[in-house]
DNA sequence: AATGAAATGGTGCGCTG
DNA sequence: CAGCGCACCATTTCATT
């Protein structure tokens, strides 16, 4: 499929793409165009090699609320080290994602958490080791 | 910074990027391709919308292990629903995202993750809400 | 969806600071 | 050693069938 080759390589000439799915180089490029169209991809990244550059610490942090929290997305997404933020049915209200230089900035960010209204407590889990971090296809 | 413009858009053109940081297109380019020799940047990909093709359920698995599961990454990797896998220090021994179409799917999942050896039980966190997943510059 | 032509951007090189 | 400017070539993009 052109979408899990271009996850893989999104350099890839469209001459390829359309040998490798039976198709020419302009056909293979107007496809991918309609799926750019509809939104089924979103844009073309770079993959950043997160600990290389000063990101060493990735952890989870389950947040708990005691008032609605469904408008707290704008407030997380101010704090530059917060990943993912997610709504979630569980033990808690919140789950973030996190990647902190060290410990101590991971410290600091779990601060910046609890000024956010509604949050009155936060489990932390700190990532040991990653298996990997893929993109589905 | 090169990297978070390129993060934002993988397309733009090298004399741009070069007029963004005040460079020539040539000297951007030399940039670049040293950033990907040394493995900072990984990859150019594609960014998908995974609700618009049909993995509509976002969840993480808490999974326990009564052995030692470090060498368990390889059986996790061949579920091909499984989106991140980590060791983890805190409630449990690993920590999952899952991506699948439906609630049936992801119970699916959850059979294949207790044939993994080791595995003595999970705990599964259903997203309700994504906020935001993002890059971070 | 294929073809071919025109426009654009990527790539290598000699030169300079 | 890093950056510049130019020339060349591969790729994208578009009009036509």
């Amino acid at each position: 499929m052109l979408i899990g080759l271009l996850q893989e390589d999104a350099t890839r000439p469209y001459a390829e793409l359309g040998k490798a799915v039976g198709l020419s180089g302009g056909a293979a490029h107007e496809r991918v165009r309609k799926l750019r169209e509809r939104g089924v991809i979103r844009r073309t990244t770079i993959e950043v090699d997160q600990a290389a550059l000063g990101r060493g610490v990735t952890a989870y942090v389950l947040v708990d609320g005691d008032t609605w929290m469904g408008d707290s997305g704008d407030r997380l997404a101010a704090i530059p080290e917060v990943e993912e933020a997610h709504v979630i049915a569980g033990p808690a209200s919140v789950l973030l994602k996190v990647r902190t230089a060290g410990t101590a900035e991971l410290q600091d960010v779990l601060r910046r958490v609890f000024d956010v209204d509604g949050v009155s407590g936060t489990k932390t889990i700190v990532v040991l080791e990653t298996f990997f971090e893929r993109s589905l296809k």
